[in-house]
RNA sequence: GGAGAGAUGGGUGAGUGGCUGAAACCAGUUGUUUGCUAAACAACCGUACAGGGUAAACCUGUACCGAGGGUUCGAAUCCCUCUCUCUCCGCCA
């Protein structure tokens, strides 16, 4: 969530431009109407202007109630007082009604404002404008032309679609035999990587959360349709175990000393994919479950940009030692996710697809998820008042697009696939998959 | 799923309609005393919003005793709904 007070600050403390101005050349970078801008600072107005009037009647109400109440106990007549104070009474009630639907107005429009946009954000409107950063390894030159995954898995028989689509539906899918086991050797591999090498604690989550959660880092109200709810309930299948890690700590006050905090989770998880119909239909790209492994990282607002770097490089290391060739790209303006203020996208080389595609997204939240869900730190020192924490979350990484650049980037030209070195001792010490 | 008990400030825990933002104790912060440590004593010790103040400070007001609603001039206190926790029973991996 943006700060409402800050946009009625002028001062341009934002480079020569008040926080209002700054942020709706944000708005209108991401695609969005800086009109918006506007319009809660209208009614936040109409909000502040009605609190006080309701204060100033409370006030009163406080004031005589102490002097009906002395009256009472020295037996003198309060009769005319009393009448008075139920016509301030039920004016105050109208009143506080006003309030409570502005007040419900304000808070959901405020809740549908993406986040600011960090200054390296580049301009732009979709992903063909995201901008490299780096690119590490070189892709395999291979004799024969590379076949995609699933066409790899469906000839080892370790990857069942068909089944999958019977028994659940389009975008499920059975892993067999040696894909299920590399699955969970990732899975294996990539926490004890992060546990071991890179300083995280490892969390499991609840698999479902509360649509509160779901406010808190952002997927509601405005991106309700992606999740899947349990009908009858207010349980939702995680998106992302960013949900459940991110909300770990709301409505709490940490001890600065508890700073920052480095989470590493696995989960599967659940995406309806509205809305994205027609893409990525074939093989695993694109599924309503898959396992990930997660990283979260509780912050000082000040440390957050080193912190986002690290965790960008504890992903990147998963690959390196994967032997996997990757790019680096920064998400630009119309690209970026809504919760974000920068997000770096760590995209796998693909031999069968002959491109580069999304494995891991690092994003720096700031402090907007931890505005949402009330997540603050106690700064040391006598009298420091509570301050917002920075959120940050990454993919260490997707586990089942893992799964596909290890099939297309180590396949054999007899349709067998290598297993990668750091993975065999997962893997009961196989070397390659397929018939021998 | 059934029956019962409970939810008050960082913690323990008083408080059944106005003098309670909330006793007391513990923890914490600051200070005094003191060879050191310890102890003793004193003060301070929640959050949010609104107004004032150029402003950190500070001052004023309002709200908050699990959440939401109701009764009342006035609610931690009375009524209703919900959530959560605990105990017992049933069921279950």
């Amino acid at each position: 969530m943006i700060d409402i007070k800050a946009l009625d600050n002028d001062e341009p403390l934002f480079g020569g431009l008040s926080f209002a101005n700054y942020y709706k050349n944000a708005l209108m970078a991401r695609g969005e109407s800086a009109d918006l801008v506007d319009t809660a600072k209208a009614l936040n107005q109409k909000r502040r202007t009605l609190v006080h009037e309701i204060e100033t009647l409370k006030a009163q109400q406080n004031k005589v109630g102490a002097e009906i109440a002395q009256k009472k106990k020295s037996k003198e007549d309060a009769s005319q007082l009393l009448a008075e104070m139920q016509e301030v009474s039920a004016k105050g009630k109208a009143l506080s009604t006003d309030l409570d639907t502005l007040e419900l107005e304000l808070h959901d429009f405020m809740l549908r404002l993406p986040n600011v946009l960090h200054a390296d954000v580049p301009a732009g409107k979709g992903e063909g404008e995201n901008k490299e950063v780096k690119r590490v390894g070189e892709p395999k030159s291979m004799a024969f032309s590379p076949k995609e995954h699933w066409e790899i898995g469906e000839r080892l028989d370790i990857l069942d679609f068909e089944r999958g689509t019977k028994v659940a539906g389009a975008r499920f899918t059975f892993l067999k035999g040696a894909a299920a086991r590399m699955e969970m050797a990732l899975i294996q591999f990539m926490l004890d990587t992060h546990i071991e090498e890179n300083g995280y604690e490892m969390i499991i989550p609840p698999f479902a959360v509360n649509s509160q959660s779901l406010t808190g880092t952002g997927q509601f109200p405005k991106f309700k349709d992606d999740v899947f709810h349990l009908e009858g309930t207010d349980y939702h299948m995680i998106p992302t175990a960013e949900v459940p890690v991110t909300n770990l700590y709301a409505g709490e006050i940490l001890a600065e000393k508890d700073l920052p905090q480095q989470l590493v989770a696995y989960s599967p998880c659940f995406r309806s994919e509205a809305g994205s119909y027609g893409k990525d239909t074939k093989g695993l790209i694109r599924q309503h479950q898959f396992n990930k492994v997660e990283l979260v990282m509780f912050s000082h607002p000040d440390k957050s940009y080193e912190m986002h770097e690290k965790m960008l490089s504890d992903a990147e290391k998963i690959l390196n030692k994967l032997e996997l060739p990757y790019r680096v790209v920064t998400l630009c303006s119309g690209d970026i996710g809504f919760g974000a203020a920068k997000t770096y996208d760590i995209e796998v080389w693909l031999p069968g697809q002959n491109q580069y595609r999304e494995i891991s997204s690092c994003s720096n939240c700031e402090d907007f998820q931890a505005r949402r869900a009330n997540m603050r730190f106690r700064p040391e020192g006598p009298k420091a008042k509570p301050l917002f924490l920075h959120t940050l979350n990454g993919s260490g990484l997707a586990v089942g697009r893992t799964l596909i650049a290890i099939l297309e980037n180590y396949q054999l030209a007899d349709g067998r696939v290598e297993v990668p070195q750091v993975l065999q001792q997962y893997m009961g010490h196989t070397k390659v998959l397929g018939p021998k």
